[in-house]
DNA sequence: AATATTTGAATTAACGTTAATCTTGACATA
DNA sequence: TATGTCAAGATTAACGTTAATTCAAATATT
């Protein structure tokens, strides 16, 4: 049999309600019982049943965090800065994956509102005209989107600035002379497609050029899809001198198309990428890339969780996180 | 007010009961009924409490996963692989990290079994000389160590052929001529390094040659630690013809150090990793490495620990999952 | 017609905890 | 002495479910 406080209570002959009064330290209680009750429940091995704890005190202490994908170096980054700041408050974690679907997505959601968390971390699958938004506004625990927003509930998001990042990488590019930059973009559903693709536009915009569609390819982000795109330009004939990718993955597998067709980065083809993710650096060449600050992203989404769970009147707002361009060895400027 | 089982009751005219067994699709409800309460529930939204649920039936469909270090890309591959068996038979995951300290594992184990997780995976912070045993064997459910073991209890982990795999890595580089193999190793309170040694010397036993200690480091396997332990056995001179690591991210490190040693790989230097990451094959020249089965070492723990949940008299025992060396542009065969 | 079975549901008692309200005895105060 | 205060603890009633038991009416069986 499990040891409970009715276990204890009876091993030490104080009432239950007594036991459990010493064992949250409550007050009211002479030191020499709490002492005794304390060393009883030691003795026995006493787990408290935070289950039934939670039927009383609505106070959880658990939240739900819904990734697109728990194997993409991205999220786990940000999920770790999730944890760091859930830990220091206390909160534990019940995790799932998207999947990149709605549906599922849903079902996580109602499955942990089951399981009663007192809020929400969600890395939504679709963004851009998602069909969610009344299931999100009507939710009874409050949530941050991480990285990306939904369309209507932008007020929920902590974002990174991408239409500036993305801006930034093509500023670069087309101040630097480039004419012909093949842009492997990301899936059309996310927002950071959408603002990293408007940050493209306004940079041509800047320079008085129209962004050549041919140019443009939306993909689903894997190395595959960004050696496969590059394979395919130089296949159609198509001239580029640079490579700007929706992240650094889709430019891993860029700069293994553009070394099997011996062009050299940066002499041949300036390539930058997107993320900043570890290995980035370590690619030969080094890679440049857009820093997103990642683990802060987790840990302010957990910080402003936080402060709504323990305020439900605080009115939701944006937070936008800056990013930074970086320049490598995968650029001519360094 | 939430709605509960109550308000449906009442809402409807039915005792808390019948509308409980309807919900459950439990039998001996007539088929009207059933339809009025369903519809009845739909329409106030109802969502069932299911912590409340769990205090009378003690299957919560929970499990606790704690990993080393949630933003290593190794455990997130094999952290999709529970995700995803554990969605298939309906259990949720509470997460956390044990940040590779046994204090913080222990603290972790008892906060999820006060949340009363049917189970759990565990990739244990130490391994060899673990101060955990006691504590892991007096566990109250059953738990599967993923990837690594602990002294006493191999028979609840789930392994990938740690020493065949740095074995068949040794066979090849010895076989190949090479007599100054720098060893990248990992850290030494872990399983795996123990076993991975092991493997190493046994393929020096076979050559009948005596390992060099001055060739072997135990680094905590981060990139950095290859880049400076090339960098540094370069420096001081000595000489070596291969690199083999203790994983990938090691090896990232040392052809960075390599490559601005103006060292050609696999020419001057053949490298070896271990895992097969999946950024390992885009590296420049591409990784060989030990691939290791990391979704599906995720997916067989969470298969292993489902089999004993139901099954509480099952023995346990170890698991050893096959491990394959994939030869890539790192080394001369390929 | 008397009895047994079946169907559909209500009642009751838990599960382990916590919050609110009582109780008791010791001591202090006027 | 009568009354008040306080400390330390007991009692009771929840929280939202589920399982076991009970009940009444309808139907079937002899």
């Amino acid at each position: 049999m499990r040891t409970t406080l009715k276990t204890i209570a009876k091993a030490t002959g104080f009432s239950i309600n007594t036991v459990s009064r010493v064992l949250r330290n409550d007050t009211r209680i002479s030191n020499e019982t709490s002492v005794l009750i304390k060393s009883k429940a030691e003795e026995l091995g006493y787990i408290p049943d935070a289950l039934a704890s939670s039927m009383r005190n609505p106070r959880t202490k658990t939240i739900g965090v819904i990734s697109a994908d728990l194997s993409n170096p991205f999220f786990s980054e940000v999920i770790k800065g999730i944890e760091e700041k859930a830990e220091e408050s206390g909160y534990q974690m019940l995790m799932g994956n998207n999947e990149e679907s709605e549906e599922k997505e849903k079902h996580l959601v109602k499955l942990f509102l089951s399981r009663k968390v007192e809020g929400f971390i969600i890395m939504p699958s679709h963004g851009k005209g998602s069909s969610l938004y009344d299931f999100y506004a009507a939710l009874p625990v409050p949530y941050i989107f991480a990285g990306r927003y939904i369309d209507g509930l932008e007020n929920h998001s902590v974002l990174h600035n991408d239409e500036e990042g993305e801006k930034s990488v093509f500023e670069y590019l087309l101040s630097a002379g480039h004419r012909n930059i093949l842009y492997l973009s990301g899936p059309e559903h996310i927002s950071n497609t959408f603002d990293r693709d408007m940050g493209m536009r306004k940079a041509y915009e800047n320079h008085s050029i129209a962004p050549d569609s041919r140019y443009i390819f939306h993909l689903p982000g894997h190395p595959e899809d960004g050696y496969q795109a590059v394979n395919t330009a130089i296949n159609k004939g198509l001239p580029f001198t640079a490579i700007a990718c929706f992240n650094d993955i889709l430019a891993m597998g860029a700069m293994k198309s553009l070394q099997e067709n011996d062009l050299s980065v940066p002499r041949d083809v300036e390539v930058i990428g997107y993320d900043n993710l570890l290995f980035s650096q370590f690619m030969q060449p080094s890679l440049s890339t857009v820093d997103v600050p990642k683990h802060r992203l987790g840990y302010v989404a957990m910080e402003i969780l936080e402060n709504h769970i323990n305020n439900p009147d605080l009115d939701f707002r944006t937070e936008n996180l800056p990013v930074r361009l970086i320049f490598r060895d995968s650029t001519q400027e360094r």
